[in-house]
DNA sequence: TTCGCGGTGATG
DNA sequence: ATCACCGCGAAG
């Protein structure tokens, strides 16, 4: 009997497409179906209530018996379609595995397994002393048989492995990983004692009678790792799965190790170095339950889980759990929903938690655990603001700041300088006639970068050679004006040509694994003067380091967006946190022209939690999120009559409509990017309900419309970003 | 006259 | 997104 599906494809369209199929597919298994001049892999959606009269064609081939999905996290995934208003086939798509969207079976293959032979099982280690690499992947195999991914992920030596082999100590043999789903809790080592706050926070997890979301906020050093651990203990004790959600940075082999070291149970990490076929296993792993632990970066909330008992969200706040193109989701967000959906708890770690997560803390409707001890002897770091205004500087630095760093290195401490602004000098300035080198496409100036003695432009990565002479006037006398973190490392060698100077960010750490080498030589003490971006500043600890500081924090007090003050309150206290841990004093340095300013004041004063208390009162009454909920439209096009045109048609839509505050358009705070010209249409809903309702059903007419063919236009829900 | 790029429209 | 088609201006 000839079935009317429907298909949700991977195209950038809100509709979906009726195809004629002999049988019905379930709901969210794959098809594989002619469209247009393509064939193109789509997933069912279900039989066509109404089919439409149109002329169909047929489905080529079911590729799934069953839905690839879990019943609950498919109403996930069809939610964020209908909240992001994003097409739901480009959302489906987000949650496959990338050989499963090309219609690859959703199997395992064989795969090689390395395992001891009799010989190798009763093999001493001690006669391997001279090579430790072999030594600790044969304790490693002797302990349990690895599989190819393992051996890359936790990073044994290949040469180790050949070695091995060719020795008869070690055999590969044809491995196909049958879900073998089942797994016994073990300890593998025994907790850590906790302080009555930590203790507080475990069993008021466990002892929910209903599942929840919680804050879990917890200043840097207080032990948040440890109740993340207590806490998924409880959980995998149960037999049920913990997925977890962590900032890029904090994908690291050590955090796989941290969690193997605890937990006798497989852990499958979902890094960007998997290959393919590495990831739809670890995807297969989950979906079956036979992976116990899932970690993983921000699309990670996709992955499907037989057996959810927790999600954890590890720093909540970064902005990397926002997705910044195309399905513009946030993966905490989502987190959120599908722990309500799956009836499991979800937690939220910070030690400087959003704004939006600390009003829902606030108002009661997330649990609120606090973390405010300090484990071992570390004292709090003490704070200096350093007033910038009619002080001479060099390469940004003030005089007093100078002797502070003098200070700290003459008694063999670090010091971790932070600038926002990598390269040389952020403009090039004729001393003549003030014309400064501007980007031909962008309106930003160029960057200077001596390293490559070239010009680049930071927004569309076009780089031109440093000119000799003024474009306007000819002469010669050009110079760099502001200062970047170049800049800094050359003047602090000269300064204090003693010390060595490490400068880590996106220019100097390229290559793939420099960042990793770089951090490990700072924190084993071979350089004794850090400075970097932001890059710097997400959870790395650098136990030598007590003396930080913020060598410009004057743009985060006064710009166009709203979010900048959170986000300067959030690394500045992140930075905090690096200061003087391991019992020895830290010092915390501010420079800035408004040392008077509220902010700072609240911030250096009162600390985060004070701070960002005030700041949520100034959003209550401005009127601002989390107390209204925004949508955000933007265009670009080559002309900028074009990109306004679009957005006053799409404002129309919205103008006659009660409760709806319509800001716009205005231009992007970077008006001119890459040659398009960039302008932006600000919805703000007093009522979440309303944002919805009208979103949808507004978008699918604003789609047909052939007004809007011509420019490039896209909605963000919940904007993070106004750039 | 042909070639090629950019704008335009459809995809079931 | 991606493909095809159309039209116009530049090259032949």
């Amino acid at each position: 009997m000839t079935q009317v599906i429907q298909v949700a494809l991977p195209v950038p369209l809100l509709r979906l497409f009726d195809y004629d199929c002999s049988t019905l597919p379930a709901r969210g298994a794959r098809v594989r179906v002619p469209f247009g001049k393509r064939v193109m892999v789509g997933i069912c959606i279900g039989a066509a209530e109404q089919p439409q009269p149109y002329q169909r064609k047929a489905v080529l081939e079911v590729l799934d018996e069953q839905s690839l999905w879990p019943e609950h996290l498919w109403q996930m995934l069809t939610f964020a379609a209908d909240y992001y208003q994003h097409p739901l086939g480009d959302v489906l798509q987000h949650a496959l595995p990338a050989l499963l969207r090309q219609g690859e079976g959703a199997s395992y293959q064989a795969t090689t397994l390395y395992q001891v032979t009799n010989a190798g099982a009763a093999q001493e280690l001690a006669p391997l002393q001279r090579a430790p690499q072999q030594q600790r992947l044969l304790a490693t195999l002797q302990q349990r048989a690895l599989l190819a991914r393992d051996i890359r992920i936790e990073e044994f030596s290949a040469s180790a492995l050949k070695a091995l082999q060719s020795k008869g100590w070690v055999e590969a043999v044809t491995h196909v990983p049958a879900a073998d789903t089942q797994w016994g809790f073990k300890i593998a080592a025994e907790p850590l004692q906790l302080n009555p706050e930590q203790a507080l926070a475990v069993a008021a997890i466990a002892a929910a009678t209903q599942p929840r979301p919680y804050l879990l906020e917890g200043i840097t050093g207080s032990g948040k790792t440890e109740v993340y651990l207590q806490a998924m203990a409880q959980v995998l004790r149960e037999g049920k799965q913990v997925l977890m959600l962590v900032p890029e940075i904090g994908l690291t082999p050590q955090t796989l190790r941290r969690f193997q070291q605890r937990f006798d149970v497989p852990v499958v990490m979902l890094h960007s170095a998997l290959t393919d076929r590495e990831r739809l296993d670890a995807w297969l792993d989950a979906r079956a339950g036979s992976a116990a632990i899932i970690i993983g970066t921000r699309s990670a909330i996709f992955t499907p889980c037989a057996k959810l008992g927790m999600i954890l969200v590890d720093e909540e706040h970064d902005n990397s759990l926002k997705q910044q193109d195309g399905f513009r989701y946030h993966a905490r967000d989502l987190a959120v929903v599908r722990a309500q959906l799956e009836q499991v708890p979800v937690i939220l770690g910070s030690a400087t938690p959003s704004f939006e997560t600390l009003n829902n803390a606030l108002q009661g409707r997330y649990g609120y655990l606090q973390l405010t001890e300090r484990a071992g002897l570390a004292k709090p770091a003490k704070h200096v603001v350093i007033d910038m205004k009619n002080q001479p500087l060099k390469a940004g630095l003030s005089k007093p700041l100078i002797s502070l760093i003098e200070q700290q290195l003459a008694a063999g401490q670090q010091v971790l300088l932070f600038l926002n602004r990598r390269g040389y000098a952020p403009a090039l300035l004729c001393h003549e006639c003030g014309w400064l080198a501007q980007c031909r496409r962008c309106d930003a100036y160029y960057t200077v970068h001596q390293g490559d003695k070239q010009l680049h432009c930071h927004h569309c990565g076009a780089t031109q050679r440093l000119p000799q002479q003024c474009h306007d006037c000819g002469s010669t006398q050009l110079v760099g004006r502001g200062v970047g973190t170049e800049q800094l490392e050359q003047t602090l060698t000269e300064l204090f040509p003693a010390y060595p100077v490490l400068r880590i960010d996106r220019d100097s750490t390229r290559h793939k694994g420099s960042l990793a080498k770089y951090l490990e030589d700072a924190r084993a003490n071979k350089y004794q003067i850090l400075v970097g971006t932001q890059m710097l500043a997400k959870g790395h600890h650098f136990p030598e380091v007590t003396l930080v500081a913020l060598l410009d924090v004057d743009a985060a007090l006064y710009s166009a967006d709203y979010r900048a003050a959170e986000r300067l309150g959030q690394l500045y206290t992140q930075v905090a946190g690096r200061a003087g841990r391991a019992s020895k004093q830290g010092l915390v340095v501010l420079q800035t022209h408004h040392p008077e300013h509220e902010l700072v004041q609240d911030l250096v004063n009162n600390g985060y939690g004070h701070f960002a208390r005030t700041a949520l009162h100034e959003r209550q009454l401005t009127q601002l999120p989390p107390f209204s909920y925004q949508a955000l439209f933007r265009a670009e096009a080559q002309h900028a009559t074009a990109a306004v045109a679009a957005l006053e048609f799409i404002a129309s839509y919205f103008n006659e409509i009660a409760d709806i505050s319509v800001l716009g358009p205005l231009p992007a705070l970077l008006e001119r990017r890459a040659g398009r010209h960039r302008f932006q249409l600000l919805l703000q809903f007093q009522q979440r309900g309303l944002r919805a309702q009208v979103l949808r059903h507004v978008l699918p007419q604003l789609e047909q419309r052939a007004e809007l063919r011509k420019v490039r236009w896209s909605l963000d829900v919940d904007p993070q970003d106004f750039t």
